[in-house]
DNA sequence: GGGAGACCTAGTAA
DNA sequence: ATTACTAGGTCTC
């Protein structure tokens, strides 16, 4: 049987520590510059800079915070994915700016993997441009900001990005990125780095090859059938599912989220993930229970303590929109990384301030 | 229309 | 060692 074979994702904890501000042991320095050995053993990796700040995309902060299931780190400032076929690494230089390595990749022209990475990378948002207006209207924020710099949402495939978060309800990261993985390992294998195996994600027609039996068997549980029937809702478009999930930028926040809750396992918070993290959506709001928190903290606090219900989400969503505009996802995409048990701890103490719950965290309330 | 329960599972807290 | 609960929700009465 085809069990995942994911022995490597043991290492997967919530005590996993991002290196972020601790100087990297070995800085990364692109060496095949001036490499002369044949390309034999290590087909030296060819680090190509981008030209790219820190301040416009820290990859600590954009990877590992929950947009993406798929990528790894793969070294102390650097993480690696799939970009269509592309197999692709990210690092920090000394200096913070970006560089990238296109691992091998034998079929397809590299000519454009480059513009896929900053498609994907989301490089047509000027981050500085709408953090100032963030700032702008929010202190808290613009300091926040200064403490969290390059935290980007990213344009990621819509497909890729619904069965990611197909997997994600009512779920943990561990379990989900093992789900996910599961299902990527049916797509073409494109390589691995560091220990770790990545293949391209699979098509619709090759997940539709999938039985919801199968699914459980490789621990999807009840999502197990959100998963088999939307591919199946999805294969019965007009014009293909991909096609039409693509179409999707296009409309605007109301119809994309209203299509996308028509899919089984898709409510009203998988469809705002998917909606700001591929199709274009910057003014989505996934409410979950940390923005929740968040916006009762901050946002609506006469609405502390009450139940969180669907109309309280659209109530949440208001509220970031009419504070921080037509890209309130990116605002609350950096609120979000604040919060983040990794990132607090790094934050000056001032912020965490609301850490008391703890007392109080029983049932009641 | 809104409110409870059920739902898979693995890890952690009582 | 069992039991209860939680974790980036959704579906169904």
């Amino acid at each position: 049987m085809l069990q995942l074979k994911l022995g490597h994702l043991s290492i997967m904890s919530k005590k996993r520590q991002i290196p972020i501000q601790s100087p990297p042991p070995t800085p990364p320095t692109p060496q095949s510059l001036t490499s002369k050995r044949p390309k034999t053993l290590l087909k030296s990796p060819n680090w190509v800079p981008l030209n790219l700040t820190q301040s416009e995309l820290s990859l600590p902060l954009t990877f590992p915070t929950g947009q993406t299931f798929r990528w790894r780190q793969t070294g102390p400032l650097q993480y690696t994915g799939v970009i269509g076929s592309h197999l692709i690494s990210l690092q920090h230089l000394q200096n913070g700016d970006v560089s990238y390595c296109l691992h091998h990749s034998s079929s397809t022209p590299k000519s454009n993997a480059e513009s896929a990475l900053l498609d994907f990378l989301n490089m047509g948002i000027s981050l500085a441009g709408i953090w100032e207006v963030f700032s702008a209207s929010d202190s808290r924020f613009a300091e926040l900001a200064t403490h969290l710099a390059g935290a980007r949402v990213l344009r990621q495939d819509p497909l890729e990005c619904l069965v990611q978060f197909l997997c994600s309800s009512n779920n943990n990261i561990a379990r989900i990125t093992k789900m996910v993985d599961f299902v990527s390992s049916l797509g073409t294998h494109l390589g691995s780095v560091a220990g770790f195996e990545f293949h391209q994600f699979p098509s619709l027609d090759r997940l539709s090859m999938v039985s919801e039996q199968e699914l459980r068997e490789a621990g999807f549980g009840y999502r197990a059938k959100y998963l088999t029937g939307t591919v199946k809702a999805l294969r019965a478009k007009p014009g293909g599912g991909e096609e039409w999930l693509l179409n999707l930028r296009k409309l605007g926040l109301e119809e994309v989220i209203e299509a996308l809750t028509t899919l089984p396992g898709v409510g009203p918070k998988v469809a705002a993930c998917i909606a700001l993290f591929s199709l274009d959506q910057h003014d989505a709001i996934p409410v979950d229970t940390h923005v929740w928190k968040i916006a009762t903290r901050y946002l609506i606090p006469e609405l502390a303590g009450a139940r969180l219900t669907p109309k309280l989400c659209s109530r949440v969503a208001e509220a970031f929109v009419s504070k921080y505009g037509k890209y309130a996802g990116w605002a609350q995409t950096l609120l979000f990384v604040a919060e983040l048990p990794s990132q607090k701890a790094l934050l000056p103490p001032h912020f965490s301030n609301a850490k008391e719950s703890k007392s109080t965290k029983g049932k009641g309330r």
